[in-house]
RNA sequence: GCGCCCUUAGCUCAGCAGGAUAGAGCAGCCGCCUUCUAAGCGGCAGGUCGGCAGUUCGAAUCUGCCAGGGCGCACCA
């Protein structure tokens, strides 16, 4: 149980002890209070407001209330002392043994120090990137590989049974196109001479290469054939060949998925016919035109009859198109069985990862899961806004391989992955980013990722420092657990020890509202506290966590550092970034 | 025209299942290197939390309206 968890339980036993005894009325149930670290030092450790919200029923003034409980907390052996202040808040000091105590536990836990049961096992199946298999990766679809990536960890941390999942949209005409356009790159190789690659066409180098290979594999076969007999092993193999790809990029951003799902799969295996009928057995599908689009006509506007889901009927504005005008499903229909697909499998709840373009799609897609799950699964979507790439403040336009866009690869090559992946968290999905090459391999206070890691070099550093100096003495982590931290009393050691007390509080707190960012945030904070706390060692030597002429001083200040690493270790493997050991020899600008 | 998101210090942004005097970094000013990494740290200054109402003991946080910005809006994915 965490520390919160713990006094959160003292004061709820303080309450029910007081209303036993007939010290407190209350006519409704139990409110909700909180226990938290309060903004002010001055406020001590802890504050709640259950004083406050027991005011209401209890039919007593909120510091009346806190009178009452204020004697009974008093009596907590973890407590040092009670303050009534504000309106009704009661502030609590915790004796400083309860914070070294954390040190060990930390120490004793390891990386998996943070872990929290609010998940309750509770299966969620997080999907994201899903980028259509038709190139290589672009630095959009970077932001949404790393929000995904880390949501689903810190999901994971938070006590919930995650599958991290990727859809290839392998069925749809953009993978007909895909394979039109390796066809050329194969007689391109052959010998014929292609011109310029038709409109409509992918034009990208990163065809070359695959064209190639076919024809090296399949010689001049399939050339002289008609379009229907080479288009489906075509496709096939240009598929292959751009997931190929997209792992790769994936690999290299350390970016990692459970499953990737095929949606060719879903629809040939009757998928989509299946989620057809059911909505047809529930009289949710009909025949029907759809209204022109209010604000601006498009040019060639034309009414159509298609097969329309009724969307309205489960929030959304006008009913969606299951088929297309040809007769072919549209991407709804097979995302509609897809995220069913989901559901059978046991995902109650399912977070898709999108780029803001979709957000028109969010509304529409939450309608089916809703009606063809009987309200049972719920479907939740992240937005991921645009990046702005920028170099020293200018707009930054790189196309080695693509032609228009601006690939994850290029990106990563520039910064390295580590930078690519923390800078992706610095803000909130939903707000744009900017992205600045040249700030990104600063060293310095300004770039974040390099504070982080630079907190956590230095620990390692001082431990190394400090196996060389006392080479008799174990400092590993089991070690350091067992040492007496009475000494760790500085209000600066605390006030580390408390920011590290943090960690599960804000892995509940980020994974509730499904912000990874949040993750991000908290590693610069903490960082802070640390280097704050180095640096009083510049000033005063005493104050340094080595000294030498301590034994017990020093063995109890490597206990917090190495729980300090501990900590920032566990929040790094969280964002996926390396905890560097040290940083000088290993600029993410060389190699 | 409709929907979703955004608006907090000069700049870039945190904070939001309501809580005490609204935070951080940068930029500005003032200090700190015979040092376990100064690639850093401390301090000062900087604000009607876009506007107006409402709910509440209490609102940056919740609700409504307004203004400014972004994204999207038949059959594509």
């Amino acid at each position: 149980m965490t520390l919160f968890k713990t006094i959160h339980k003292v004061i709820e036993t303080a309450v029910q002890d007081s209303l036993a005894k007939g010290a407190l009325d209350l006519s409704g149930p139990m409110p909700s209070f909180v226990v938290e670290p309060p903004r002010e030092r001055a406020h001590g450790d802890l504050a709640t407001n259950v004083a406050m919200l027991l005011a209401k029923t209890a039919h007593k003034a909120p510091r009346a209330v806190a009178e009452i409980l204020k004697p009974k907390l008093e009596g907590n052996p973890l407590v040092a002392g009670v303050e009534i202040a504000g309106p009704g808040f009661i502030n609590l000091r915790l004796h400083p043994k309860v914070w070294q105590e954390e040190v060990s536990a930390i120490l004793r836990t390891g990386t998996s120090y943070g872990e929290s049961d609010i998940g309750k096992g509770i299966k969620v199946n997080v999907e994201y990137v899903s980028a259509n298999p038709t190139g290589p990766m672009h630095v959009g679809h970077g932001r949404g590989a790393v929000v995904g990536d880390v949501l689903a960890a810190l999901l994971e941390k938070a006590g919930y049974g995650v599958c991290r999942e990727y859809y290839i949209n392998d069925a749809g005409a953009q993978v007909d196109v895909l394979a039109r356009s390796v066809f050329l790159r194969y007689r391109e190789a052959l010998g014929d001479n292609i011109g310029a690659i038709p409109e409509g066409l992918y034009p990208g180098d990163y065809l070359v290469p695959v064209g190639k290979a076919l024809a090296e594999c399949e010689g001049a076969a399939w050339k002289d054939k008609d379009e229907a007999e080479w288009l489906p092993f075509f496709r096939k193999e240009a598929i292959e060949a751009m997931m190929a790809l997209i792992r790769e990029d994936l690999r290299v951003m350390n970016v990692h998925h459970d499953v990737f799902f095929s949606e060719r799969s879903l629809v040939d295996g009757g998928g989509v016919d299946a989620v057809r009928a059911f909505l047809e057995s529930r009289d949710l599908v009909y025949e029907g035109l759809l209204e022109p689009p209010k604000g601006k006509l498009p040019d060639d506007w034309e009414p159509r009859p298609q097969l329309l889901f009724r969307a309205t009927q489960f929030g959304d504005d006008v009913d969606r198109p299951l088929k297309k005008s040809d007769g072919s499903w549209t991407y709804f229909a097979s995302d509609i069985a897809y995220h069913l697909n989901k559901f059978k499998r046991g995902f109650g709840l399912m977070i898709d990862v999108w780029g803001a373009d979709h957000g028109g799609y969010v509304k529409r897609l939450q309608s089916a899961v809703k009606a063809v799950t009987d309200g049972a699964g719920r479907l939740e979507v992240r937005l991921c806004q645009m990046i702005n790439l920028l170099k020293d403040g200018q707009p930054y336009k790189m196309s080695k391989r693509a032609g228009t866009f601006v690939t994850l690869r290029d990106l990563v090559d520039e910064v390295g992955a580590d930078v690519v992946r923390f800078i992706m968290l610095t803000r909130k999905s939903d707000a744009p980013l900017d992205f600045d090459l040249v700030k990104a391999l600063e060293q310095t206070r300004d770039n974040p990722i390099f504070y982080v890691q630079y907190a956590h070099a230095r620990c390692c550093s001082v431990l190394r420092h400090a196996a060389e100096m006392f080479p008799e003495e174990s400092l590993s982590e089991e070690a350091l657990s067992e040492v007496s931290l009475d000494c760790l009393t500085s209000e600066e050691e605390l006030f580390l020890i408390k920011g590290m007390a943090n960690w599960t509080r804000v892995v509940e707190a980020a994974a509730l509202a499904q912000e990874p960012h949040r993750i991000a945030f908290y590693l610069m904070d903490l960082a802070g506290l640390f280097h704050g706390l180095w640096n009083k060692g510049n000033d005063n030597a005493a104050l340094r966590f080595i000294v030498p002429d301590d034994k017990n001083l020093t063995r109890a200040r490597l206990a917090l550092i190495s729980a300090t690493r501990v900590v920032l270790r566990s929040g790094l493997n969280m964002v996926g970034c390396t905890p560097m050991e040290e940083l000088r020899s290993e600029s993410p600008s060389e190699g």
